[in-house]
RNA sequence: GGUCCCGUAGCUCAGUUGGAUAGAGCAACAGCCUUCUAAGCUGUGGGUCGCGCGUUCGAAUCGCGCCGGGAUCACCA
């Protein structure tokens, strides 16, 4: 993050060192080894450029390269107020008129940061994809998370972004809950039981595994190896024949089937709601896993793929150092992959984008590796453009989450805890007394939330992250809840001055005033936000948004307390503090809002 | 066993395209509300950056080798 600073300025550094180095020895030097950074804060300077790849040019020591360095560019940038050598490095001091013109031209900005032109190249984004079986838990809430705050960066980057969602609705394992529903359902509906639908399916799922295992349970007494028993239990096997009645179009199956997947998508989409996640296209495996098929067999017609003696199609990965890996079924059926292979075809066809990103977990690493080797076999022109965002897992303290052993943390009661904390937590410190009843239900949804989502984003994705339900989340500190009273408190402080008519216009100018560090450090947060967008769509990692917008807030915390703003005597002062706060709530709403947190006006 | 990812303070995490004395929060302790919201601010204590070797003026960061943890290698999805 100190490596980010304003580029106009960079290059004009650059050239301007690039030059001056040339007076100096008489030599061209390779300006890309030269590193220029934000000086640290406990140390005087603005920014820091770092001479000790010179020395081999100057032979002279560090200070003295640093010195005439720093002499040279003083000279020749008007910007550049004074200079400190420490060592090695050169800290170069910008003139306090430099950050205030900028925060003068750039405050009332509304899209500061963002890249307003659109992009010709579209991005399909694929997040979230449950299975109908499963109610969302909070391996998905990371999920979501990632994927809907990664379409709002990417947006903000200016890539048109399509989000979509991929439901796993068919399988054996669908036709588990619907066998369990038809032998002990009782005509049960989420209506009649009162439960969200995604519960009552998933709760069927639980029944057919419990009653499943005690028949396995039962042939293995009677001398079968468990292997045989599960693959003979009496359940299994009705399972698989409603697979088969289902891929025949059974209507009566295929009826059932249509009542408990409506009900599962009505339960998800209350989650969705609450998580405010969304979709520009949902994709069902159903519509797609025939599609897969054909790309296979054309595989074979081109020799890409080998046909076993079953009739099992099969690829070679061997010379890419992987495996061979099943591609259909010998019966013909489909796999997993098979159905990936014809979504993305399918996608493609559609879309047409210049990337295919997939948020999905690290441990499908291996399948995403094999999906795109098999379409750049196939000669797929989207292969090379498909990106698996892997993420890492979210273990609770006792390890990772078994949906079997029941230490899943369901959304949807998570979300619930969310809430009643931050009830709690605002009745306790005496807030929000005089909302009315609605508005404070609605702050209370805000700041839980936030809480919640903010603590998975600023983590990087690729970790694996732990979460631990005892401990809960914090609203103290680095937290969702500390941004949004950051910016709660700024809010108050705009309506305070706009009723005593102290607001700036639109157009500050001013010059010699002097700024304190405190406004310089939260000046110098603003104006890397651009990169900070940039950099997180880069790298497609949410979190480096997170981490800017607490340290903006902190930053911003100590100037507010250190200095006064609309208390300030001084007219041009306070003005500028003013706008200080306004640039800076205007950019923290901003990168709440791509992560997906709402920010309270009052709090 | 092969492949991939991770290992930083008691805990949760930043910092990793090599730069200065490795940073936050939580927890602990001590302060700051008659002044713009104390969900805030200030301070104290807390580290062999898993270990070793190497490259370099300089390594948490790069390379190699170990150790520890996780994922994955199904005619499951």
């Amino acid at each position: 993050m100190h490596k980010l600073l304003n580029p106009m300025f960079e290059k004009r550094l650059l050239e301007a060192a690039g030059q001056v180095i040339r007076n100096l020895y008489g030599q061209e030097f390779d300006l890309s080894k030269l590193t220029i950074e934000r000086t640290k804060k406990e140390i005087e300077g603005d920014y820091t450029l770092v001479v000790f790849p010179l020395l081999k040019l100057s032979h002279k020591n560090p200070e003295q390269t640093a010195g005439e360095l720093g002499e040279a560019l003083m000279k020749k940038l008007p910007e550049i107020s004074s200079y400190k050598v420490i060592k090695g490095f050169l800290n170069l001091i910008l003139a306090d008129d430099y950050w205030i013109s900028f925060l003068g031209s750039n405050f009332s900005k509304e899209d500061f940061g963002f890249s307003p032109v659109a992009r010709d190249e579209k991005v399909v984004l694929e997040y979230s994809s449950p299975n109908t079986n499963k109610p969302l838990h909070l391996g998905h809430i990371r999920n979501n998370l990632l994927g809907y705050s990664l379409s709002q960066i990417l947006t903000a980057n200016g890539f048109p972004v399509v989000k979509v969602n991929l439901v796993n609705d068919r399988g054996i394992h669908i036709c588990k809950s619907m066998l369990a529903y038809m032998k002990w359902g009782h005509g049960e509906t989420p209506k009649s039981s009162a439960m969200k639908g995604d519960k009552l399916i998933g709760k069927y799922y639980v029944l057919f595994e419990k009653k499943y295992k005690e028949e396995i349970r039962d042939l293995m007494e009677k001398g079968l190896t468990e292997d045989e028993a599960a693959q003979q239990a009496p359940l299994i096997l009705e399972a698989r024949e409603i697979l088969r009645k289902w891929e025949a179009h059974n209507h009566e199956t295929v009826s059932l089937w249509k009542q408990m997947n409506e009900w599962a998508y009505q339960g998800f989409n209350e989650t969705y709601k609450r998580l405010g996640v969304d979709f520009d296209h949902i994709y069902y495996e159903s519509q797609t896993y025939l599609l897969g098929k054909d790309l296979v067999i054309e595989g074979v017609d081109k020799a890409v793929l080998k046909r076993r003696d079953d009739g099992s199609i099969w690829i070679d990965l061997t010379s890419d150092g992987l495996d061979e890996k099943l591609l259909l079924r010998s019966d013909g059926t489909s796999v997993y992959m098979t159905q990936d292979l014809g979504t993305a075809q399918l996608r493609y066809e559609h879309y047409h984008p210049s990337q295919m990103i997939y948020v999905v977990g690290n441990e499908q690493n291996y399948h995403f590796d094999v999906l795109k080797r098999v379409l750049l076999k196939l000669g797929k022109p989207y292969a090379s453009r498909i990106f698996h965002l892997s993420y890492g897992m979210v273990e609770l303290p006792e390890g990772k989450m078994k949906s079997r052993e029941g230490t899943v943390v369901d959304a949807d009661e998570l979300m619930e805890e969310m809430y009643s904390t931050a009830e709690e937590m605002t009745r306790e410190l005496g807030k929000a007394s005089d909302f009315p009843q609605k508005e404070a239900r609605k702050l209370f949804e805000m700041i839980g939330l936030g809480a919640l989502k903010y603590y998975i984003l600023k983590v990087d994705p690729k970790k694996n992250m732990l979460f631990d339900p005892k401990e809960s989340i914090d609203f103290n500190g680095n937290t969702g809840p500390f941004i949004q009273y950051t910016f709660a408190r700024i809010n108050s402080l705009i309506s305070k001055a706009e009723s005593m008519h102290m607001m700036p216009g639109p157009d500050f100018q001013s010059t010699g005033l002097l700024l304190q560090p405190g406004e310089k450090d939260v000046v110098k947060l603003l104006m890397i936000y651009p990169q900070v967008i940039r950099q997180a769509a880069d790298e497609l990692n949410p979190a480096v948004v997170a981490n800017y917008v607490y340290e903006l807030a902190k930053s911003y915390n100590q100037f507010y307390q250190e200095l006064p703003v609309l208390k300030e005597e001084n007219t041009d002062l306070r003005q500028l503090r003013m706008i200080l706060s306004v640039f800076t709530a205007s950019v923290i709403g901003k990168s709440l809002k791509l992560l997906g947190i709402s920010s309270p006006s009052r709090m």
